[in-house]
DNA sequence: CGCGATATTGATATAGATCAACTAATGTGG
DNA sequence: CCACATTAGTTGATCTATATCAATATCGCG
């Protein structure tokens, strides 16, 4: 299933089984895609949408000064643009951060799906919120923390949401293919702080990096720096009766 | 109507006279709040969502330091919990800033619109990712643009965003109740640099301020110095055919 | 009129930026 | 598989925007 990473941590309960076979019905195409290359552009009308199934990507916008602000990155199963759907054009820019395999939906394959199942059109309304939650978030991490609170929050939400789609190991380990720039530009700090900052992390014995994975050695220490309430990741609904 | 205002700016030429009059009739009540007071705590169970009809909200999360951050703030006509109705509780407060006058629509009644009008449902949705789009665009400005440029930023946005629904006056005056404070949890700054920060707009002329009411006497200056593009706020978009 | 809230101004402190090397890793073509 | 090129990470020195602290001025309201 296509569409299994996307409805972890998306109320999946409360889809029936016709209704989670129509949405995986709707993938069109797979596609792959590589590294670091822009997709989408601010400004360009969006007939389709992409559930990211393997790999890193990214949306940003771009600063006159040359510098860009990454406003979400995305983890597989994410769908990174759905919010395209109703909006019709996007105000940003999106991108891979690594090599990402893709599926996209047409619009109008959305569109029937809603008008079929008025209830899983809610359950995608649900998950383009989700992104509103996160961005809320993080105006509050780059607005209030300073730069150990914005790394520490960045650390335990993508820990977080690397363990709702089932992406840590058993030691606790997730795959982190950011550079110290891309950590930068999610956080509203430059590389070189980021370097620092991250030192500090390793030091206090806060998370371990190796290669292109990361893990948490103290996470609730860690929450407690970043600020860190899970809450608006609204996982724990998926225990919940609706 | 009281919907007239939410209808502006929002793509109200989609929607059937017969839609129209549906989201009207669906209000229940009208309240008076007062200034200052928090309406729904972050992680109270959401039943019904608020139509602000005059007055400002706003948004906002709290910082372990006593410092809060304000992640949205509100304009009579924007619909400020509409996203509760998918997420069913929210993660964040809400509190009005001036004495404020509201509308409610319970959440059953959405529901009744949503299925009998899928249209009308997809308007909603828009109306919800507005504020994504906003939330976006303030991960920018506080992540990427110094003092001057956040402040420039939130004047520009705050002028399109009453111009939209017909609250600037002949000579651009619109009513802009928030203290330093305020506009400083806003911005991610202190009060202190807020002040001194609407000194240098004041002192070359690109805004004024008297009384609880402010215009911008240079928009384009000013919206190149906080890099202020509108098409986040998809008000044009009013003009196109579906 | 007087009191609490808000705005203003100055002096000083500091987190993070900037600039500038240098080192370590990663990748690539022969 | 090595040699070299490129990219990413590390560290130090200095600079600057904004925070912090503190005092005063002004506004709006009962």
């Amino acid at each position: 299933m296509l569409t299994a990473k996307f409805l972890r941590g998306r109320r999946r309960h409360q889809l029936s089984d016709e209704e989670k076979n129509a949405l995986e019905a709707a993938i069109e195409r797979v596609e792959r895609l590589p590294a670091r290359r822009t997709t989408q552009r601010r400004g360009e009308r969006v007939r389709q949408s992409t559930l990211l199934l393997s790999g890193y990507m990214c949306r940003y916008m771009d600063a006159r000064d040359g510098f860009r602000q990454l406003v979400c990155y995305h983890v597989p199963g994410d769908f990174l643009d759905l919010h395209g759907y109703p909006l019709q054009r996007l105000d940003h820019d999106v991108a891979t951060i690594t090599e990402a395999e893709v599926a996209y939906v047409s619009h109008d394959r959305i569109t029937q799906l809603v008008e079929r199942f008025p209830h899983l059109g809610r359950l995608l309304w649900f998950a383009t919120l989700l992104d509103a939650a996160m961005h809320r978030e993080w105006i509050f991490s780059v607005g209030r923390l300073d730069a150990l609170g914005r790394i520490a929050h960045f650390f335990s939400e993508t820990r977080e949401r690397m363990k709702a789609v089932d992406l840590l190991d058993d030691q606790g380990w997730f795959d982190l293919p950011l550079t110290q720039q891309d950590l930068g530009e999610a956080c509203g700090l430059t590389s070189v702080h980021v370097n620092r900052t991250l030192r500090r992390l390793r030091d206090n014995g806060m998370i371990e990096i190796a290669g292109r994975r990361a893990r948490i050695l103290n996470v609730d220490a860690l929450a407690r720096i970043g600020e860190f309430i899970p809450d608006y990741l609204y996982l724990e609904d998926e225990f919940r009766t609706p």
